[in-house]
DNA sequence: TTCGTTGCAAACATTTTGCAGTTTC
DNA sequence: GAAACTGCAAAATGTTTGCAACGAA
């Protein structure tokens, strides 16, 4: 099996764990999740390997939370929202950025991607709010 | 004069100084530029005062570019182009997001904020790549 | 006297890098 | 053997903090 090959073992397995969680992920996380197979993975090759994915555009960038990078596997175009409490990242798949607004961004360069963020406190730490 | 107490002399030469420019300044450039009129300001006290007003909403940030945080001391609402090439962040006053959009973004939480970035190579960059 | 602001240096957290060891071709 | 990937530890970077000094009320 190619893909189970020794050699990139590690870095598939850090791509399928950005594939397959929709919390945005930091580098940290990541590797906090991968230790539990690969007891002797090193977070340098977790970063190592996200700058890759980010270059080839496997994966994109979400933001900087609270100091730190945020990733996400699913580089379809989509819509985030940002709570500033508790740092997490929520997908909004029923909005989208209309096509005329990208279109006429010609004529500052060449624009490679569009990113929507809506940021504020989401229902769950509005809850723990009340509640305290 | 109360603007000019000594007190806040710093304090209003930071937001002033964001105020005044568009090019989206990171805390360093800040400093840097400061450095002229107050020689003996430092690094700290930008970080401080912009840390104040971001959290009184009275600049905001932009994102982080290349691994630093850059703000805005325009917080009317308005799009941003990134390069990702030399970095630079311009507006894009000409487009707006749409408030349908916004609006249907309820549900999730409580939206405090939006913001649109295209990312791409600004034409500047592109005209470098091609003279060399 | 009490409070807020600052400079300085130290601390901090995240991310990057150098190097040697290993695997694949 | 050459090239690519990795772990480890060290380094680099951007940002924050503790503290003493100063200024304003």
């Amino acid at each position: 099996m190619e893909a189970t090959a020794k050699r990139f073992r590690k870095r598939n397995a850090i791509l399928h764990c950005l594939r397959s969680t929709d919390v945005h992920p930091s580098a940290e996380w990541v590797y906090e999740q991968l230790k539990a197979e690969h007891s002797d993975i090193s977070l340098a090759t977790v970063y190592r390997n996200l700058a890759r994915f980010k270059e080839r555009g496997e994966i994109i960038t979400v933001g900087t939370v609270h100091g730190t990078e945020r990733f996400d596997g699913n580089t379809k175009p989509h819509v985030h929202f940002i709570c500033t409490a508790c740092g997490s990242v929520l997908d909004l798949h029923q909005i989208a950025v209309p096509e005329e607004l990208t279109k006429s961004v010609s004529g500052i360069g060449q624009v490679n991607s569009c990113h929507l963020t809506f940021t504020g406190i989401c229902n769950e730490c509005i809850n723990k709010e009340e509640t305290a």
